[in-house]
Parts: structure tokens; C-alpha cells; sequence
DNA sequence: CTCTCCCT
């Protein structure tokens, strides 16, 4: 075995295991720690005879490295090394070392917590920080605290953010061995440039053309900026050959890509696959736009969401690496050297930014109800766990806090919980074999060009016809029927080649998106409304546009209106056995109307709706009640007679607290709404049925017989005065003395003010003129007599001389009428 | 104008 970095570290690596539960060997790409470390460690006394695991985050990278291990071994796979990924395997009884994906360790641990038979859990890039190797660390973590003491975790990891990883870890102790890479030259612009990305990087790779040696890989952050840069190049350097790479080729295009020319110089338009998942052949310089595009999870609709990014730090060294593998290399940053220093070190984990529904499944089934119960280096956050709690309640996973028997039904699906619950619920549609199909066309990359248009519907189509005999490569269906024949294995279903229904497809997807049930806007052909509650469109040239009623699978959640990729036509009544029915009851404020109907919901969308035949007395009461209480009391007929009367009332209750008059104030009266209004609003639908109560003896109900009565008597509407006539009294709320206005000479010969309240309370004098005009307010007649009415009597004698004007009021006939009309 | 990558 050739000498790499890292043998000098091994025996180092083996005392910290021995004695450390956890440790962290932070080693660059190049030094060999995949492949040489796992076999090194495999006889270790500690281990006591029992197995290693080790997680690589794609498949690609798992079956390769156990490859690499078993031929130093010069066995075949599955002997002493072999490897698992989903629906494939290399292991046999022999096998002390298995390569897993990271998501096999966690379907493992929900049969075999206890992790039985292994010694040592090795997460090999763990820098990447995916979710799944977060969630597995955190697992595995509570097992060894838990049940195996004695389990040992090796987390390998290139990057030098190691110091916080051991903090996080408990000072776990941290090895850092050297890499082998050659170094590369990096270069930055004077400025950062202006202007699309295509033109940038198009004069980027010039500049390398010119400048350095060998294959020239640039990155991009797209497809769109790939092709746009590929047409500049191809004018300006009809010389070089020139080849686009990114996930959506087709494997032979992405084949020709790796390969050298033998002839020509070759220049690699690349998006980040370039970075770790694909490695080229004679790179000597790379060009790096500096943009990279990232998923986003929007907790808010549930949607991802698909941005442009800077790269970060470790992801421009990554491919500025990648012109070092054979030689010195060049890289070209097409950015400044003061933007380079603001980079953000490292991509955010991806447990904050992706869909968490299917760790919360895990979580569940691991009898955790609350997230922080275990230990995770970063943890996930609330909004995102709520939306994920939201949808597996809406799947019917969950329970009471817990697993449901369909949740646990669902985990036995290798797949996310969305498609676990299409394809069981496809048993009692009866769609088995096109739920197979569909299962795995929307797991695997489009077969389809994006100008084929939306439809499911076509691809099921290619795929049914590419099976049925007419085969070709093309667009990666032969992955797309292994993972097909998978699902049909496991629902126990036939092929079935014929035609799909296409709204048979669209049943199928609502089982997995309800959340995703689209209804087309009034008006338009294009703009749909989300039963989640986001508006989404469809481009307008296709063929789905204009179908009243679809289910998108696949969207972006864009800036304002989201967009489709993906998505089935479906007949709305097929839709009714997942739809809620709500009775949608209350008040229409606008309208001024009770509302009460019986809705059948999905979401935001509407699917039927019909007046409710049974709404209960008691419900009618009670939403009529709140109107009143939020528009206020006004809404009733109150006359002015009826203050009055509540005037009276309070009057009282301030003249005479300890009597137990009724708060009759706006307040108390709303206080006790149900008891005194609430049995009179039987017949009431409409804003204007309030104004027809009979407000009167509602409110007079509110007083006994006796206080009736009394109020009557102690508070009267009107006083008799001398001169014969009964004038109102004016009451206020707040029990000051009630106000008698009453012109000065009506109450001639009367010598002391009136008084309400059996006596105790002298009433508030406005004394008039015969005009109606204020002259004085008084609550001591006599002294008025006395003192003020000469001086009055002085003043408007003139004014008023067809009105008595004695000068002795106290023995004056009183009279409400003129002099010669007088008796 | 506008779909990165990966996984049970």
C-alpha cells in the first residue's frame, strides 16, 4: 500500500479511539482517509471482533470506496467489505466493513436500536453537513449515551471548521492530518464585475485560454447561464471544444464531458455537480463565477425555493481544487479580493434549510416529542418543524403527538413520506402500477425537456412506451423502470403499458401534495390558487394551461406567484374524499349578514359549499352575541327615552349603592350580554334585524316589579311645576342632579328648588327665558329669587314685555303663556 | 429571463 498523509496519524487515531467515544479527523481531500482508515482500524482490540460502519452522502462515492477497499483487499465486494445503498447491496455474513448512504443508517436504527454488532460509526464527509448525517449523528449519539457505552464515532471532515465541531461535540478531540494536492495559483479581479455572468465568465475563460495549460472547468450557477456562455465561447473560440455538465444531461453527455480530448483543448461548462460529485480528467485551470443556485425550504408555503448564491469559502476552495489533482494548477475567482474576504466560510447546514417532514417522521417513530431532546450540533428550526408537523398531520402520520399506525406504515417506505403515502393509498384506488410509475418519476430527474411542458401525464406516457419495447437511452428511463419495478415489487403489482388517465395520475398526486391542489383563477388560463394557499403559475405555452383543477408536484416558490414543473389535471369530485367539511359560521362584517354554511375545504380551496340545514340556536346566539359586543351597543335601537331610562337607573345605583340597582352602564351592559340580550335574538340574521328589537322591555326586564316602581317614584321622567306643566328631566349616567330646564316664569310662588330621590336630591335648574335662551343654572331657587332675579328682571323686562316681569316673584301667578292671552 | 445538488 503506497504511503499517504495520513499513515503517519493512524497511531495517534488509534489511542484517541480507545479511549474517546468520539472523535473528530480533520483531513483535505487527497489525503487518503476514506479508504485507509476504515481498513486500518478494522482489528482494533476495542472493537472487540465487531463491524465498522461508514456513511458516504451519495451512492457514487459509497460504491466506489467500498470498491477501492476490497480490491486493496484483493477480494471482490461483499466479502470482508461491502456496501448498502437503497434497493442495492454488497455484503454477505463474512463482511466486517459496509459503506452505507447516510439514510440507510437511520432505517437501521428504527429495527436495531441498539445498533447491535458494531463498534464504530465512521461519518465520512462530514463537513457537508447534510441533513441525514446530521440527523444520524444525533441518533446515533443518544444510542451510545443510552444503551452502548462502548459504540465509537470517527467523524472525518475536511474542512478546518473542526474546533467548532469539537465544542459542539464536547471537546471531542480533534487529529488534523496533511493533504496531498498540488498547489494552485489563484487569481482575483480588480473589481468585482458588472453585467450578466455569461459575458464575465465567457472573458474568464479567455483570459484562462491564454494565460495557462491544460483543460479549462468553469462553473456556473445554471443551466441558463451554461448555454449562454457556451454560445459566447463558441464564436469567439471555434477551436476548442467545448462541453456543458450538469445533473439534468443525459449520462452520455455527461460522460463526454469527463473525458479528455485527445486532440483538442477542451473547456467544462459546469454547475456545482463539478465540485465533489463529478471528478474530470486533465483539469490544469479552473474559472469560478463565484454564483452558485440553492434550494431553500419556504416554511411558510411549504415550497422550495430556488436562489442564486455567492459561493462560500470552502466551496471556492473546492474548486479551485479541482485544477490540483494532477499538477500545479490556476484559478480564476472572478471576483475581488475585498468580496472574497466577506465570503461566508462555510454553506449553512442543510438541516436549516431543506423540508424537514421526513426527520420528523423519523423523530416520531423514535417516540420523540420534542426535538430538543436530542443533541444536535445545529438544531432545526421551529418554523420549518411546524410546517413538517402540519403535513404529517395532514397525512394522517401522526397522532396524539406521536406515530400513527399509518406513520408507522409509512416508514416502511424507503422514500419520503409524501410518495410512502401515494403509494399506499394507491391499494384502495386501485392504481397501483401507475402509482409505481409515478412514484419514481417524481424521485428521479425529469426524462423530459423542460419545453415538453408540465404534464405528468407525457412522462408516464415515455416511460410506458420506452418499456413496452420501443427502448432507447434517452433521458434516463431505464433508472426510472428499475426504480418503477422496485415499487411494483413491493405493492405486488403487474406492468401495465397502456395509456395513462391522466386525471387517474392527478387522484395520485393529490394523496401525496394536498397541500399542493391547484384551482384556476377567474380570467385566466395560466394563474392557479394553492389549497395551501399560494398563488402559482403555469408557463403560458403549456399544454396543461387552462385545466380548471390540477395537482402540482413539483414548484418553486418564487417571489410573488410560484411556478410549476410538474403537475396532473384532476376532477374536483375525486378530490372530496380528502377534503374537510367546515362549517363556515359567523359574520360577514361587509355584507352584515350571518354566514352559515357547510364547506367542503381543501385548504384554501373551496370544492363545494351549501347553507347549513342545522345550525344551533345556541350558535346563532352566541355569533350574534360577539357582533354586538365588537360593533357596540349602537347596533340595538336605543331611543332617547331608553338613555334616559339607563340614566335613571345609574342615577340611582351612585344615589343609593347599597340598594343593588343593576350596572346598566354601555359596560356592564355588554359585560352581561348573553343574560339580558341573548334570549331575544331568535329571529336574527342581518345587521338591520337588531334595529327591530324591542329594546324597551328588554332593558325594563333588567329592574324587578318593586324596582320598577321605585324607579318611578325616586328618579321620575318629569316634574309638575306651579304652573301646571310637566317638564322632562334630563338624567346622566354619572348620577350628577338631574337637569330641569324650565322657563323663569312657570315657577313663580315656588320658593325652593324641586328634588327628586324622595328628597335628597335638589334637580339642576336651567331657568330660561321666554325665548328658550339660558339665563341662569341653579340649584338654589330661593336664593336666585333673592339675590339674581331684580337684576334680571332689570335687563329683559324690555326684551321680553309681553311676558310677566313682577316684582315680587314669590307671590306671582306662575304661567307659561304671555300677558294678554294670560287668564 | 429563471430547476442547484443529493438521499431513505
Amino acid at each position: 500500500m503506497p504511503a499517504l498523509p495520513i499513515h503517519t496519524h493512524l497511531p495517534a487515531l488509534r489511542a484517541a479511539l480507545k479511549e474517546q467515544p468520539i472523535v473528530i479527523l480533520q483531513a483535505p481531500p487527497g489525503a487518503g482517509k476514506s479508504t485507509v482508515v476504515p481498513l486500518e482500524l478494522l482489528h482494533e482490540p476495542w472493537l472487540r471482533g465487531q463491524k465498522i460502519v461508514m456513511l458516504e452522502p451519495r451512492r457514487l462515492a459509497a460504491r466506489a470506496v467500498a470498491a477501492r477497499m476490497a480490491a486493496q483487499l484483493g477480494e471482490a465486494l461483499g466479502q470482508t467489505v461491502g456496501y448498502r445503498v437503497r434497493f442495492e447491496s454488497q455484503v454477505s455474513p463474512q463482511t466486517r466493513l459496509e459503506v452505507l448512504t447516510e439514510g440507510i443508517l437511520t432505517r437501521w436504527l428504527q429495527r436495531d436500536p441498539g445498533l447491535e454488532g458494531i463498534g464504530l460509526v465512521i461519518f465520512d464527509e462530514f463537513h457537508e453537513r447534510s441533513l441525514e448525517s446530521d440527523l444520524a449523528l444525533a441518533l446515533v449519539r443518544q444510542v451510545q449515551a443510552l444503551l452502548r457505552e462502548d459504540l465509537r464515532l470517527l467523524l472525518m471532515s475536511a474542512t478546518l471548521e473542526a474546533k467548532g465541531l469539537s465544542a459542539a461535540l464536547g471537546e471531542a478531540p480533534v487529529l488534523q492530518a496533511e493533504g496531498r494536492q498540488y498547489p494552485v495559483e489563484l487569481h482575483y479581479l480588480p473589481k468585482d464585475p458588472e453585467g450578466p455572468l455569461p459575458g464575465t465568465v465567457a472573458a474568464g475563460i479567455s483570459r484562462a485560454l491564454s494565460e495557462a495549460r491544460g483543460d479549462v472547468l468553469a462553473f456556473l450557477p445554471g443551466v441558463g447561464e451554461i448555454a449562454r456562455t457556451q454560445a459566447i465561447l463558441a464564436e469567439r473560440h471555434p477551436e476548442v471544444l467545448i462541453r456543458p455538465l450538469y445533473g439534468d444531461l443525459p449520462l452520455e453527455a455527461q460522460q463526454a464531458a469527463l473525458l479528455p480530448d485527445p486532440q483538442r483543448r477542451k473547456v467544462v461548462l459546469a454547475t456545482s455537480i463539478a465540485e465533489t460529485s463529478l471528478t474530470i480528467e486533465g483539469i490544469g485551470v479552473v474559472v469560478d463565477s463565484g454564483f452558485a443556485r440553492a434550494s431553500r425550504f419556504d416554511p411558510g408555503s411549504g415550497l422550495p425555493r430556488l436562489e442564486t448564491v455567492r459561493v462560500t469559502r470552502d466551496a471556492a476552495d473546492q474548486r479551485a481544487g479541482r485544477a490540483g489533482r494532477l499538477g500545479p494548477g490556476v484559478a480564476y475567482r472572478l471576483w475581488s479580493e475585498p468580496t472574497q474576504r466577506g465570503l461566508l466560510a462555510q454553506r449553512p447546514p442543510e438541516i436549516l434549510e431543506a423540508d424537514l417532514t421526513p426527520l420528523l417522521l423519523t423523530l416520531a417513530a423514535w417516540g420523540i416529542r420534542e426535538v430538543n431532546e436530542l443533541s444536535w450540533i445545529t438544531p432545526p428550526p421551529p418554523g420549518a418543524i411546524r410546517q413538517a408537523q402540519a403535513l404529517l398531520q395532514t397525512l394522517g402520520a401522526l397522532e396524539g403527538g406521536g406515530l400513527s399506525p399509518r406513520g408507522e406504515q409509512m416508514l416502511e417506505w424507503p422514500t419520503h413520506p409524501r410518495i410512502a403515502h401515494l403509494l399506499l393509498e394507491s391499494r384502495s384506488l386501485g392504481l397501483q402500477a401507475l402509482a409505481a410509475d409515478v412514484a419514481a418519476l417524481l424521485e428521479e430527474r425529469d426524462p423530459l425537456p423542460r419545453a415538453a411542458g408540465a404534464d405528468l401525464d407525457l412522462r408516464v406516457q415515455a416511460l410506458r412506451q420506452w418499456r413496452a419495447g420501443q427502448r432507447g437511452e434517452a433521458g434516463g428511463l431505464k433508472r426510472l423502470e428499475r426504480l418503477a419495478q422496485e415499487w411494483r415489487r413491493r405493492l405486488g403489482t403487474d406492468v401495465d403499458n397502456r395509456a395513462p388517465d391522466p386525471y387517474a395520475t392527478g387522484l395520485l398526486l393529490a394523496q401525496a401534495y394536498p397541500d399542493r391542489v391547484a384551482q384556476l383563477r377567474e380570467g385566466s388560463r395560466t394563474r392557479y390558487r394553492l389549497s395551501g394557499g399560494r398563488g402559482v403559475r403555469l408557463s403560458e405555452e403549456d399544454p396543461l394551461a387552462g385545466s380548471g383543477w390540477l395537482v402540482a408536484a413539483h414548484l418553486d416558490a418564487g417571489n410573488e406567484e410560484g411556478r410549476v414543473f410538474l403537475a396532473a389535471p384532476v376532477h374536483p369530485e375525486e378530490l372530496k374524499p380528502l377534503a374537510q367539511t367546515v362549517e363556515a359560521v359567523g359574520w360577514d362584517a361587509k355584507a352584515g349578514a350571518l354566514i352559515a354554511r357547510q364547506e367542503l375545504r381543501l385548504g384554501q380551496v373551496l370544492l363545494e359549499s351549501q347553507p347549513l340545514q342545522h345550525l344551533s340556536e345556541a350558535r346563532r346566539v352566541a355569533i350574534l352575541l360577539e357582533v354586538v359586543r365588537s360593533e357596540g351597543l349602537e347596533l340595538l335601537p336605543w331611543s332617547e327615552a331608553l338613555r334616559q331610562w339607563q340614566a335613571r337607573v345609574l342615577s340611582l345605583r351612585s344615589w343609593r349603592p347599597q340598594e343593588g340597582w343593576p350596572e346598566v352602564s354601555d359596560a356592564g351592559l355588554l359585560e352581561g350580554l348573553e343574560a339580558w340580550l341573548g334570549p331575544w335574538l331568535g329571529g336574527i340574521s342581518r345587521r338591520e334585524g337588531f334595529q327591530r328589537l324591542d329594546l324597551g322591555p328588554i332593558l325594563t326586564g333588567l329592574l324587578s316589579w318593586e324596582q320598577q316602581r321605585r324607579l318611578d317614584e325616586l328618579a321620575p321622567t318629569h316634574l309638575e311645576v306651579p304652573s301646571g306643566s310637566r317638564i322632562r328631566l334630563t338624567y346622566s349616567p354619572e348620577g350628577s342632579p338631574p337637569v330641569l330646564a324650565v322657563k323663569l316664569q312657570e315657577l313663580f310662588g315656588l320658593a325652593d328648588t324641586p328634588r327628586v330621590n324622595a328628597g335628597r336630591t335638589p334637580v339642576m335648574l336651567h331657568l330660561l327665558s321666554p325665548a328658550q335662551r339660558p339665563i341662569q343654572i341653579t340649584q338654589d331657587l330661593r336664593s336666585f329669587w333673592q339675590n339674581t332675579y331684580p337684576e334680571v328682571r332689570k335687563e329683559l323686562r324690555g326684551r321680553y314685555n309681553k311676558h310677566p316681569w313682577p316684582e315680587d316673584p314669590w307671590s306671582a301667578e306662575p304661567t307659561r303663556k304671555t300677558h294678554r292671552r294670560g287668564r
